[in-house]
DNA sequence: CAGTGGTCTAGACCACTGA
DNA sequence: CAGTGGTCTAGACCACTGA
């Protein structure tokens, strides 16, 4: 147990708020009466502060004084695995299987399309996702060519296309959407489903500053994945 | 723009690993040299280096440096919306008619129902949510009675026991899993879709330390919602 | 208008670890 | 073994804002 201090004292504070001593609305110590209290400096408590400020557990006002936020509606962290990783992390065999490959132009009349492309051309992409030979996701994809020039020479039959980029293309900013629908008969086909099953449908685009560089749009057999997201005190739920 | 020196040097460098500038496995300026060329103190650029450390931009080494880390399928950032806030903000009207509620002991049968209550009562609760007079999820919920015992008196009929809890217990830790699935014939029913069309169904556990507090399963209909999470520099891409 | 948090300084000692 | 980041100190000035 040699945490640095500013941690314990952010973990203490966060274990009163989680356990309810200081509830909901409750004022705090003030930097001051904190300093005082375990003997240290005011940055080393406001780095204790800081940090519950920016998870959201607290709200400071000037000349008011730090409180215990009212919980809202949180955001939560979602993982978002690496199909193969977490495929193999379960002990399953991973393999993908390239579907098709084009390169084309944006459809004028697809908003979405000349957003991520604008006048520049595309690759779209279909695969499918097995574990132990059994499909369990199917993907279209589109990547700009612009963006992402090394594109037009990749093998996407021997590397899964999300595993080239995550390779060839530095940080990005993402959004993704979650839904649930049924499956199309050539997405059924591909996962070997009925027509209409449930599937988890994840849509993912994906830029650089303002530049588009990919989206995605994958089915998942709804009884073989799940998400997962979660909020709490950091580590070990015990 | 009088954004602190530490937010602005640490949008500086976000920027040049977002652009790619900055390229995965590049090395940052040492905290010696940010010093000098922002002619700062140490402290100043420490605080701009941990946060990208924190958000996962960058990953420190003591006697290396610090380096741009690589992309990884990184975690996101999952808005968990207010039902009710949600549907008024879409300008909607909002209701909540509960189908059922129930007190019973936990089924020794199940484990996640004694993990949640022990040997404690539990509330069960069913309900419906509605937008605009058209249903949009169900929900059956879970709530431990040694954890809330004032849920016993709390009247789900005219508050939803989701807001009911938010007001009534402080701070939670919580695990969502997503996934789709086709909904059962009661489901269906509440929601007057067809039997085995897709549903979102998220499910969440909540507990406040090692003690449960709800678990609640909702269903949505897959055509009328879905859930987002983002990644990226924080409030603004303008 | 006084107390609070926000920020910053100019140092310090230390642990770690890769050149 | 020297350079790096991790942490901490003991101050400072300031903006803000609610008592």
């Amino acid at each position: 147990m040699s945490l640095p201090l500013h941690e314990r004292i952010r973990r203490d504070l966060e274990a009163d708020i989680l356990s309810g001593r200081l509830a909901p609305g409750a004022r705090l110590p003030t930097e001051h009466a904190l300093m005082e209290a375990h003997r240290c400096s005011r940055m080393t408590v406001n780095k204790a502060l800081s940090a519950l400020a920016v998870a959201g557990l607290i709200d400071r006002r000037k000349r008011a004084g730090s409180f215990v936020a009212r919980p809202r509606v949180h955001s939560m962290v979602l993982d978002i695995p690496d199909l193969e990783m977490e495929v193999e992390r379960r002990g399953g065999r991973y393999r993908y299987a390239l579907v098709k490959r084009h390169l084309r132009r944006p459809r004028p009349a697809d908003p979405a399309e000349l957003q991520l492309a604008g006048e520049g051309e595309l690759i779209e992409l279909e695969g499918t996702h097995f574990a132990d030979g059994l499909p369990f996701a199917f993907e279209r994809r589109l990547i700009s060519l612009s963006a992402v020039p090394e594109a037009r020479d990749a093998d996407f039959a021997q590397v899964p296309p999300g595993a080239w980029l995550l390779r060839h293309v530095p940080w990005t900013e993402a959004e993704l959407h979650i839904g649930a629908v049924g499956a199309e008969p050539g997405v059924a086909g591909q996962l070997a489903i009925a027509p209409g099953a449930p599937c988890l449908m994840v849509e993912r685009r994906t830029w650089r500053g303002r530049e588009g560089v990919t989206r995605v749009r994958q089915h998942f057999v709804g009884s073989a994945y799940d998400l997962v997201a979660r909020f709490g005190p950091e580590p070990a739920p015990g």
